[in-house]
DNA sequence: TTATGTGCAAAACATTTGCAGGAGT
DNA sequence: ACTCCTGCAAATGTTTTGCACATAA
């Protein structure tokens, strides 16, 4: 969970790690490759994933299992929640006050030892509910 | 989201559906078709997640949409959250007051429309928690 | 210089799908 | 009979990995 002593600098980490930080989406690694890509056309999706994986396990950035086939990605590493549109997949950012106590209250009613939650809420988001609205007016 | 009218009752889903509610655990759709092939040698995988996903689709099972790689199944429908051990992958149920606001809350500090939300505790289970203190004595 | 990282391609998984034959209603 | 469903196998999509070469420190 920290960052590894030997750890290089490369370009392509400079890269990736600069795009993910340029959007609030929550990219899955296909679309981190296909944004450096742009400035890095000959690197691999190996690579990419490689990477991805090693940032968020050093601490760098976040690994979002969220629903969904893929895994999301997410520049941000302060706690926050995250809501899925069940209509396009989009997945934003989500900020409310979190109450400190409630890994404490799981703790209390189970026997594992918490470590942390995530919440997902799902929903549907501002453009999906304008489709729908336009669709039932046929 | 509702039982469709013309779904047949097959031996297949019979079998899926009561080896699923024989478990506590929450089992991947290759863990559902080791359990049912036992007493249906032929069946296929296909069939299995053919099943499961139409199952769920119509509200008779959950599919937990969890971090790791594979997609769980949980004959419980009432609501109630999960806990899943960093260090084994194991899916617990976990019992705690829902706060029937929460969703109230996230809709008022974001566009979306908020249908539900999921809370995914991560920590170490009692068995895992057990290994781990044996090893540090080593 | 040398351990670590990269590109590439193949492999490994998880899931979905097309189709011809089988089974519920 | 007439759909819907199943088994099988192939296809798809996502992520991981082996290896020879490249590169940061």
């Amino acid at each position: 969970m920290e960052q590894l002593p030997n750890m290089r600098l490369t370009t392509q980490r400079q890269i990736i790690l600069e795009e993910l930080g340029k959007v609030t989406s929550h990219p899955t690694a296909n679309e981190v490759y296909d944004m450096v890509r742009k400035r890095l056309p000959r690197i691999g999706l190996g690579t990419v994933y490689r990477n991805l994986e090693l940032m968020a396990d050093s601490g760098i950035i976040l690994k979002l299992e969220v629903g969904g086939t893929q895994k999301r990605f997410d520049a941000t590493v302060a706690p926050h929640y995250h809501v899925r549109c069940t209509s396009c997949g989009k997945v934003d950012d989500i900020d409310i006050e979190v109450q400190s106590q409630i890994n404490q209250v799981a703790e209390n009613s189970s026997n594992y030892m918490i470590l942390g939650h995530h919440i997902e809420f799902s929903g549907i988001c501002p453009k999906c509910l304008e489709e729908k609205k336009a669709l039932s007016l046929h």
